[in-house]
DNA sequence: AATGAATGAGGATTCATTCAT
DNA sequence: TATGAATGAATCCTCATTCAT
């Protein structure tokens, strides 16, 4: 989906208001002060208020790599992590929405591609976890269905904290000292032994 | 805080309507087409929506006991989770809002309300957490404020889509495949020990 | 009109209210707040919230004596003028509503009552402004229907600009001071060549 | 303050509102009624309820000359009443509101803006008093801000008694036997002179 | 004599959206 | 491409009043 400037600026609003106060901070009024522009003006580029919610959620899936590049089993989970952290980093009003899909469950026109979002999402991970317990790189005692929210649920819990304490800590740290964490608790059994 | 039947019931009815639809869908007139009442009716127990929307979040913290009875350490945190999957499986409508302090992060009214709830619990784990390292039920090379999001992020991202799929699988189960899989990753590294 | 002791205090917490905010401020529920009743209890002493504002416009005439007693012409005005002060300083709220008929006004309802107790209020000082000017107490060079609005315009602004003031300055002295220029401005031209 | 010419029809019926049947009348709904268009439609005009009010208090100083023109003392002082009849004259519903403060008293945002008109004017007519007084054109023995009330006390009244009479008799002619009564007793006591 | 519960009518305001310009 | 004006539906809330107890 390829978006007009003035679409961008749209939608980096949209996201902005919704960081500040929630979908309920989320009007066409809002948006169109926000851009300096009246009500109206947004029928021009959006056909309503839904179809702007909707680009900001397909938004979401931009800057996530269809394909892991080159990295497979643990490395390619551990880059996905620090992808989603980078991302948050770089764009903090959408650390305050990203793992938020109740915001949008709400409304079955959103709900659906929340969903299909997360399920590609989680199916990549699962395979990740598959191909890392082959190669030995994680334990093999837990099933890749419980190992995603064994990850991510961490993940999503410190993103939001570090979106909704506005920023206060640092991120990527924290993300690192996690992830160690992680790799430590599922290294497979006979590393613990050395 | 102690409400009357017809206060409860009205504060059901409103996290009925959260959980079908989010804060939006949390309206005054919903709330007493669901009573069978007037709107005005509503006034003579509640001064106002955000009087209901407060019982409805202190409510979440009903039973949950102050204290973790005699249990202690890693007993104490099991005891704790097994209570919220409980406490949402009892009561599915609370599954979809008992996480989602996004909802109400929004409106300043609310948003200390939840936080204040959550550190309460969080040092509370925290405690837990150190108690049992030093029991040695747990590995120690993890610091406790890593280990809370660790356990509970799983936890949350449970409960959560256990909610917004409807209560599709059993919550209680899966639950527990969880904690067997936290406690082995979390367990003390024997053959590493001394 | 006879009160019972519960009637009079629901009109004096009328009278209050309206002092204090105007007939907008007048709503059942404030009545009986300020009585420490409920609402329907109010119903009970009067069939309804008219029925009380009719009670408290009534009252405005209680303590004007129907006859100027033995006093004739000019002190018999002055008597009037004097009596309306002290009714306000004894009862201050009643100097922010006494003279405020377009309070009232409004409703047909209490209109009549008002302009009922105007008139006659008026038909009496004309005639003690005639028999003044037959007596050579006063100048008979300005008509009776004119004489009317010379006292009283100055009287009424007097009085509302204390009540309004929230009593600030002394309402008798600066109604003496009135009362004296009034008295030297009314004089027969005769006396003025003294 | 420059209003569009929506804004102005708008105030203006609000203005027939309140003369109507008080404050009590004014509503968004009556006000849109009267103009032929939805309630929201007033949004766009003015912000609220109390921009409307403040517009139309703020109307009442219009038409009302900062300065007296070239006329000074005694003659300032009746052109000003003047001006007040006719301003009254060509608004009728302007003669039920203009000096009924306690109207707005209530509201503190507005119970400001009319103490400073009010003080205003007063100071205004107080300078032109003490100025006749010092061309001989008045009596002396009579201090100016006892005169204030003395001059304009009869003349509220009788604006308002026109307002609320419907303007039944001929404002400015009462207006000018007014002023002449008022001439008469303010009138320097020549025999009396030195 | 008083109350708790309820209600229909109405209050101001905000929403997403449309339409003529 | 943008706007000013408008709107129907919805928002929360307050009003005076009634009724069973």
């Amino acid at each position: 989906m390829i978006l007009t400037a003035r679409q961008n600026e749209i939608v980096a609003a949209a996201l902005t208001l919704i960081a500040d106060g929630g979908i309920q901070n989320l009007t066409m009024k809002k948006i169109a002060a926000k851009l300096g522009v009246s009500e109206p003006a947004l029928y021009r580029h959006f056909n309503g208020k839904s179809e702007i919610v909707k680009a900001l959620i397909k938004g979401f899936d931009e800057g996530i790599p269809e394909h892991s590049g080159d990295s497979r089993g643990l490395a390619a989970v551990k880059t996905f992590v620090r992808d989603r952290l980078q991302q948050a980093t770089e764009n903090p009003p959408l650390a305050r929405v990203m793992f938020s899909e109740e915001l949008f469950m709400d409304d079955p026109e959103f709900s659906g591609l929340c969903m299909e979002m997360r399920h590609r999402h989680r199916a990549r991970m699962c395979a990740d976890f598959a191909a890392a317990a082959e190669l030995g790189e994680i334990r093999s005692d837990i099933a890749p269905e419980i190992l995603f929210p064994l990850v991510f649920g961490p993940v999503r819990l410190l993103v939001k904290q570090w979106g909704m304490s506005g920023g206060i800590f640092d991120l990527k740290a924290k993300g690192e000292e996690l992830l160690a964490a992680l790799t430590k608790m599922l290294a497979p059994a006979e590393r613990n032994a050395r």
